[in-house]
DNA sequence: TACCGGTTTGTAGTAATATTACATAATGAA
DNA sequence: TTCATTATGTAATATTACTACAAACCGGTA
């Protein structure tokens, strides 16, 4: 939740910002606090706390405050923290699985369960699926990719974004573009899925919360992640996205039925798990 | 707080005890009732719910409900669970992410830092690094590539096991091979290792403990997770090997110390984090 | 610059919810 | 039974969250 909110925040109205900006300050004391006291101390009124809980996908400000207590109440089991020069080999993988693991927590927290459901309807609807993927992502459609081909539609990962536009020029209705990135802002991928949905493919981003990738998406599956110890590359939500990719993968799978599933393990039993 | 509750609930007066029975039979719902819903659903009077609460030194409904939804949080107990053809979208989703945290938790109990810190010397050691994985684990050594191109050593990744025996043919004392397999039983990938040992190569693996490719390694690093819950693909063994190459990654940064780390980071800040 | 359409924000009112004060009912001991 | 004590509920009140609407703001156009 708190990810959530620092991912979200420079996308928010410039009071909601300020908000924001209370409930970072002082998480602890906000989960406390009514509605009110926030709104003084952010010097807005109250409908603005209210319309800026609604924007982190909350029903109201009572969910809100549940959430973030029970984000606040979770860090205390795995953190992130920041590597230092004299940990020992230990110590940094500690810090770095529990970074990993904190990340995976908070995205199972924040699952929209509307989202999902819709992105399995649309996944259903369509006849094929392209996975689009620049930089780290690319790994990550990939990784979808072997997943999607298996549910018998065709299924292709592309990741240089000059090949993304023209096949996204030459999709059509029954396409279905799973458009993946972690900040949701590169203009490569904004492009490509504006292309798509100029062929009238429809469109499921996995990307950060009110992204401008995730604005233009059909269905956005949201994975935000605190990425401030990341050293190379964003590692928690590419964690994050392929979880979720799985998911997704496995919600279709499961609506097949119990003779599908059974398909599928029996497949997978023959092809990776003794060999790869 | 569950616990308090449960530990009290006898010396309550009779109708809190009523209270105290409908939280304990669901948490959950309970943190998310007005107080109203909850007096119906005892079958008691409101005020009855706040005495209830003041009894469990709480000052009020409010507070009440917050702790008892850190509790929740807190009981992070995360294990693998077989999803069923009639879960809803957001038990699925729950069900695949405790399964992923639960192996990440495993695999940080199970980290070897001899094991880990014998590989980052053989990398300090090295001039060159190749990384050979297929299937699904071709995805991590391209994330790993990308990675370890970083870190100033040449670095690349090949996931047709052809390539990866000619390429491992032309290697010699100074190159490192990381080889990545799930099972580490695979025939391609045990034929590119000897071909890469005969050249001299030096060879850590990322795999399964006292598998085959580790046994033939001079560096294992052991990814061992329950998989019976994959559908697909070992989507759990690809998240770890994935953290335990970052683990690599990181242990080698910071061998290079505090002026590295920033070097990555601002790279990092440059090139990913804005536009993937 | 003045005006228009849309968006953002705040004001004021309403509904819901928690809390208090008090009255009644139950319980138990003499 | 009767009184004292405790337990519980009723009804009023205060607090808090939420809604509808109006004012202010902003960017573009004439």
């Amino acid at each position: 939740m708190l990810a959530k909110i620092k991912a979200a925040r420079d996308t928010l109205r410039k009071s909601e910002q300020k908000v924001a900006d209370v409930v970072i300050a002082d998480p602890e004391q906000s989960v406390q606090s009514s509605i009110q006291s926030i709104a003084t101390l952010a010097s807005v009124s109250e409908p603005t706390v209210i319309r800026f809980c609604r924007a982190l996908d909350c029903v109201g400000f009572q969910q809100f405050k549940l959430k973030l207590a029970q984000d606040l109440a979770r860090r205390g089991t795995f953190f992130y923290q920041d590597v230092t020069v004299d940990d020992s080999s230990k110590v940094l993988a500690n810090k770095l699985l529990d970074g990993a693991i904190a990340s995976l927590v908070q995205i199972r927290d924040q699952i929209n369960e509307d989202q999902l459901d819709r992105a399995i309807a649309l996944y259903e609807a369509c006849e094929r699926v392209e996975l689009y993927g620049s930089g780290g992502s690319a790994v990550v459609a990939e990784d979808a990719q072997l997943k999607f081909f298996r549910l018998g539609k065709p299924a292709i990962a592309y990741s240089d974004p000059h090949i993304q536009h023209a096949s996204a020029a030459l999709l059509d209705k029954n396409a279905l573009v799973i458009a993946i990135s972690h900040s949701g802002r590169s203009s490569d991928i904004l492009k490509t899925v504006e292309i798509a949905r100029q062929s009238q493919a429809k469109v499921i981003s996995v990307t950060a919360t009110r992204s401008p990738l995730a604005q233009v998406s059909d269905v956005a599956l949201t994975v935000d992640v605190n990425e401030d110890s990341d050293i190379f590359s964003p590692v928690k939500s590419r964690l994050g996205q392929m979880v979720v990719l799985d998911v997704l993968a496995v919600g279709v799978a499961v609506r097949g039925g119990d003779h599908m599933l059974e398909q599928l393990a029996r497949a997978r039993r023959a092809i990776d798990f003794k060999f790869v």
